[in-house]
DNA sequence: ATTTTTATTGGAAGGGCTTCCAAGAAGTTA
DNA sequence: TAACTTCTTGGAAGCCCTTCCAATAAAAAT
């Protein structure tokens, strides 16, 4: 039924060796066989199959990503460098979505398994220890986005410099009482923002009060989601009259389930209280959430050429890289701006009135 | 280097078959020698070669899926039910986003290769007729979702039910003066939407008057974007004091993007502008959008298990499965709250609220 | 005890490609 | 012209499975 080369090498009148050079652009073919063999698999509408040349080339020209599962606008965002990156070198990619922890560890078994991938693509869960001690047996290289483990190659972002960043900017307007709200300390990236919250106050002496750090302890997603913002800036809520002014959020999305909560109360931002959060989602626009933006388009084209580079060099030292997030200014915080440029005036209005148009 | 079944079957002493068989649970192994085969498997830690199944078995347990590249949230969540269904079912999801029109070519090319996938997903795009032609002499099932073709499996959703009912709603809310905004009309969901508007004013003998009705021409996933809506509000707004009271917006998230365009004038939504709007995508929720459901996730699981019944009946006639959105009533429409609590609408009630869809 | 049936097993063939080796053709050099 | 290189080519072997067939062993029936 379907074409193979040997379909073709009959037609063409030529070896099957011959026929698979002129596909694999072998410099010793003539040009007249070339063309010959190159008119006869058009005319039979020849494809190569895939699973035959990844079992007899010994790679698949595939790559994994295993993510958790995309509630959150952060992966996706990655996700679009990574899928970008992948196909613009031919490459295929393997989805998968982990929805729970306990999926991780299947889906890192059926990921590496001899000849499904030529690497996997991590993202931002904590890689089973199990499985750090296995993957030398393996050959599949691995990189970890938006999570750390020393053994292996790593894209992340200065968390604790980026938080310090998002404080001092509301220090920097003036605030003295300001709260975080975090998601689970459970996972890296929370507690490192954290963290940074705290020296940013020690930095400019003001005083950690700890009822105004509110720790989210929301499993789903580490607490980095809306559900979960929107329960913590409850919690805050109960401090009465002497809630922060100002409040460092440790997600966008975590920010916009804080804000539900806020407008509930009836209280505005920025003008009752300020809001700096991470990452810059696109959604930050819309709300025009200030945020410390995270490059995740770049991120994920950069897994992809680490993953790649890793590929010819299997020995070499494991790579950290880490980026440094970027203070983006809009209305949340309250900064004044210096060009009121049309589009953040847009979204300045929804935070107030527009996502709640009717009380 | 790799353990492959001639290893366990030395170590096992048994055949190349018998261990084969073991792990393809064919009946017809003894206790004993499975067990012997498996110990052995386990202590080599073996895993089989999936792309020398695929090769041997003519089947590869992968699906495909084309989707517009994921700026919108549509598709996200159609793809979330995509994903689980297929890991449920033990099977591998190939992503291919297609960024611009012209790599919808390339990428069913690269799916409908000989032995890459078991099937084709593929998303909102108008199917090129080219591909249609050729599809005959592939093997490969393809179904399409949120986008039809008369020779193929599809699953869409009655667009044009629900752009009347979502303009009824509003005419059920005393509005008479009712605009439209539409995506793209190349796209058929936007042009039908708009056909189901004017048929539902007609039904109650309102004139369509042409000047409410905004199409977008933008290109960008067919219009249906954020940009798209604002972009189409400005529009409107040059209306003036005629503006409609109210407006029925192809999509929800042409819908946050007209909403914007709306305070910028500082008016407010629903009590200067009612809106509905289509979709009911998460964000919805969050920005109080009265819309109609489209069941996205189940969208995408019931891709998968059509699918997979294809495969099982190639020759029967292609199915079309229509699902009636539903209407969501929230804020923008400013029909009546039944409970006015705030912190059920922020959370629970969308979800206790809207039955499931239908089958 | 003998024949028939059924359950288990080994391993060749086959799936479609790449790659290596050997051989023949063509081109160089002296 | 002879001896040596360099190109080009065909096809066997190998990648790792599944599956079928034939063979053997065990169980059942006579």
């Amino acid at each position: 039924m379907a074409i193979t080369i040997y379909d073709i090498a009959r037609e063409a009148k030529v070896g099957i060796g011959t026929v698979s050079r002129v596909f694999n652009s072998h410099p010793n073919v003539t040009k007249e066989t070339r063309e010959k063999v190159l008119a006869v698999a058009k005319r039979l509408n020849y494809q190569p199959h895939v699973y035959a040349q990844g079992l007899a080339r010994q790679r698949t020209n595939t790559f994994a990503a295993i993510i958790p599962f995309f509630t959150n606008y952060f992966f996706i965002e990655i996700l679009q460098g990574v899928q970008e990156k992948i196909s613009s070198i031919g490459f295929d990619l393997i989805l998968h979505g982990v929805n729970h922890p306990d999926e991780i560890d299947e889906s890192l078994r059926r990921s590496s398994r001899r000849g499904r991938v030529d690497g996997i693509i991590f993202f931002s869960m904590r890689l089973p220890d199990t499985f750090a001690k296995k993957w030398k047996d393996l050959e599949i290289p691995i990189v970890l986005v938006d999570t750390f483990h020393e053994e292996f190659d790593s894209i992340t972002v200065e968390n604790f410099q980026g938080a310090q960043t998002a404080t001092e900017h509301l220090i920097s307007l003036g605030h003295t009482n300001i709260g975080m709200i975090t998601a689970n300390v459970k996972s890296d990236p929370a507690r490192i923002r954290l963290e940074g919250f705290r020296a940013a106050l020690k930095k400019h002496t003001i005083e950690v009060n700890e009822r105004n750090i509110i720790v989210s302890d929301v499993t789903k997603l580490d607490g980095f989601s809306r559900d979960a913002g929107y329960l913590a800036m409850k919690e805050m809520l109960k401090l009465g009259t002497s809630l922060p002014t100002a409040i460092f959020i440790s997600s966008d999305v975590q920010a916009i389930g804080a804000i539900s909560a806020l407008r509930e109360k009836g209280l505005r931002v920025p003008d009752d209280v300020a809001i700096v959060s991470f990452d810059d989602i696109e959604l930050a626009q819309h709300f025009g959430l200030t945020t410390m933006r995270q490059p995740m388009h770049r991120m994920g084209e950069l897994a992809v050429d680490q993953i790649v580079k890793r590929k010819q060099n299997p020995s070499a030292l494991p790579i950290q890289m880490r980026f440094m997030p970027e203070l983006v200014v809009r209305q949340s915080c309250g900064a004044k701006k210096i060009s009121p440029n049309i589009e953040d005036y847009v979204h300045h209005k929804d935070i107030n009135e527009v996502a709640a148009p009717h009380d």
